[in-house]
DNA sequence: CGAAGCGTTGAGTGCTTTCAATAGTTGTGG
DNA sequence: CCACAACTATTGAAAGCACTCAACGCTTCG
């Protein structure tokens, strides 16, 4: 790779090979010929700005998106205007293929900030998935994973309290930064406390409460946007503390 | 024109063909060839009794179940033995599809009374989907739906009062039963009130005084498992006493 | 700079839960 | 067959958590 100047960076072709995100969106073990035929089907980097949207509800489905940077959340709405956030969306994620069965998108998908994104055409998708195997386990593996984690959603919201869905939510966002090779003690949270209430099934005002209490009880440092996160066990504690839920189960195999 | 070879009426086992819910759980214009094939992976009518598990959570996943007969409970647990239900299945859904990514059951999976199943070996059908395109996408399509099906589920217990809840399931119970066959206003709850307010994220009391609460609305008559809509019209109007949400779709047969 | 939007904080209300007691149902064993 | 235990369901009363209403500070942007 040449690193000279402002040359035509468009002419070096950004390909799942050389982006460090290709483990997260594709399938492992891929071999090199199957890579470049994937290749082939997906446009890159299309950029889109905050407040940009990927889909829209109801929108014909026939794209999936794969984030490359940036952060995009996904929301259903209703008629009356409400809208349900169903959740927040980081680099290497695959977005829209739960609309397979409807053939258009059921949820909305919009840029939380900057960001930029593969777009794979699904039907050339779905072919390449009787060539390549391992490309049909991957979309199997991808929406089975968002169901466990909508599951996961469901019985935060049914069962736990506001103070433990919040923490939940912050460790599971520092986590996944971890994962990215970011801090995962400091970061900045893209979404509004609207989003999060929204998400978390609170009103945003509690939220707001419940942040302020955190950084009361010194497990953060929180202003705007900016999460310093202090004490990763103490946050813990708190998703933990459930009204309904006593004793720590060793290991018993059911 | 094919016409159908001729086949020993005695020896017919029940195949897929002659099962009145395969539209259900089977892509639609299968071929009779795939049929054939999808027959002989199939091990039919597996019976269960009230109480048996189908697959336990962290079970080794191997086997697809289809629904024949009965009801069964779907559930997840958290390390601390917390449960949370995630859905009750009638006749015609698929089961265990969501363990694709991680190879083991990440919920259980029980009946709720008498049921019979089919059992499908997974490997089995992931090699059918190669030679039957419509067999691959039906997967894709079983699985989206359950997304769909589930962040409807999230939207309900973030932004519903339990009144909605309550009556959004009921509907969605009186749907599930016209769509197959059954009275649509009266019919018998296979679970328990516990299982219920589980699934709808509430205290059973709650549930409890609802029934008692429509029922003095006449909105219908509960006694004990049995139900009797009256007025179907009028709980609609109750799921959509909040500010939000769903008017549950007819004739949509999921 | 002013308007608009986001975020924080306070006070009061209310929906749902928890606690508690009573019935009805199921199952088991004497 | 009945008695007793265990479980499920219903109902009441009181308490609590999160919400709504409301006001204000801070940020963004035209």
């Amino acid at each position: 790779m040449k690193d000279s100047t402002v040359v035509d960076l468009s002419a070096i072709r950004t390909t799942c090979q050389n982006c460090g995100l290709y483990q997260l969106c594709l399938p492992m073990g891929l071999e090199e010929g199957d890579m470049d035929r994937l290749d082939k089907v997906i446009k890159r980097r299309r950029k889109i700005e905050k407040g940009d949207h990927l889909y829209r509800m109801r929108d014909a489905f026939n794209t999936v998106y794969a984030i490359r940077s940036g952060s995009v959340k996904t929301y259903t709405s209703i008629e009356n205007g409400a809208e349900q956030v169903t959740g927040f969306h980081l680099p290497g994620e695959l977005l829209g293929l739960n609309a397979v069965s409807t053939k258009f998108h059921t949820d909305s998908a919009v840029a939380l900030e900057t960001a930029s994104v593969c777009e794979i055409p699904f039907d050339r998708l779905e072919d390449l998935t009787r060539e390549i195997p391992s490309m049909q386990h991957h979309m199997l593996h991808v929406m089975s994973e968002e169901i466990q984690s909508d599951h996961c959603q469901l019985m935060m919201i049914a069962k736990m309290p506001a103070e433990a869905r919040l923490a939940r939510f912050l460790l599971s966002l520092s986590m996944h930064f971890g994962n990215r090779g970011f801090s995962a003690t400091e970061f900045n949270l893209s979404m509004s406390r609207n989003d999060i209430a929204n998400l978390l099934g609170l009103a945003v005002e509690t939220v707001s409460r419940l942040f302020s209490h955190f950084q009361d009880e010194g497990l953060l440092t929180v202003e705007r946007k900016h999460i310093v996160i202090h004490d990763i066990d103490g946050l813990m504690d708190v998703t933990t503390k459930c009204p309904s839920q006593p004793l720590p189960n060793k290991k018993s195999s059911d």
